[in-house]
DNA sequence: CAACGGATCAGCT
DNA sequence: GCTGATCCGTTGG
């Protein structure tokens, strides 16, 4: 957060807001967050978009008390509890009032991957695992419920932002874990990257 | 490697 | 009650 930081934050209009081009405009860019112990930060490497009518969105029964972030405008954060004992990151797409966001589900580290490793608390260091996967990446980042609805485009500690490198190449495939609509091409990934999660089938 | 079960709970039916 | 946008350690080919 210096003149010399590597990283830009977006402003919410850098963003597209439609789920599945946001989903595909984040490959590439950073998620940081600044704690007390030091910067966190990586790239992302893939997304799911979670679009309005998605009968496997959250949100697809209309707004309730956990899903209330996805309708907030894009840019804001969701997060939830999963399978009682994990956290996924979101960021909620499409105008305000209309309920999408786009799932985080791996990040390549770049910084601060001693503490990311602390925060795993597992034997495995390998820097390839620590942030691959949705639950995986929010504990590497020390991502908890007190961010849900946090704006990621404001000037807060956690927030997204260009590391100004080349785009990456972009696979699709179908998304991981679902029942509902479980055809549907909303995965997106960095093509040939190792911090990508899934089975290989799904990252040709 | 692939497959499996346990952990653990909020939200919904 | 039952179901998950999951992970991890263990077991078996």
């Amino acid at each position: 957060m210096s003149a010399s930081d590597p990283y830009r934050r977006f402003r919410r209009e850098d963003l597209p807001a439609e789920s599945t081009a946001l989903a595909r405009f984040l490959l590439g860019n950073v998620l940081v967050h600044d704690t007390v112990d030091g910067r966190i930060a990586g790239r992302i490497v893939e997304t799911e978009a979670y679009t309005p009518d998605d009968p496997s969105s959250h949100c697809y029964r209309g707004l309730t008390a956990r899903c209330r972030s996805m309708f907030l405008e894009h840019g804001f954060a969701y997060v939830y509890r999963i399978y009682g004992l994990y956290r996924c990151l979101n960021i909620a797409s499409e105008e305000a009032g209309v309920g999408a966001a786009v799932l985080v589900r791996a990040i390549e580290p770049l910084d601060g991957i001693v503490q990311m490793a602390r925060l795993r608390g597992t034997g495995d260091e390998r820097v390839r695992d620590l942030a691959r996967g949705p639950a995986r990446l929010t504990i590497a980042f020390g991502i908890d419920e007190t961010h849900d609805g946090v704006d990621l485009c404001g000037f807060g500690p956690l927030w997204i932002g260009s590391a100004d490198v080349a785009p990456a190449e972009i696979g699709t495939s179908i998304r991981i874990g679902i029942t509902k609509a479980a055809d549907l091409p909303l995965r997106f990934y960095e093509r040939g990257s190792p911090y990508v999660s899934g089975p290989r089938r799904l990252n040709l």
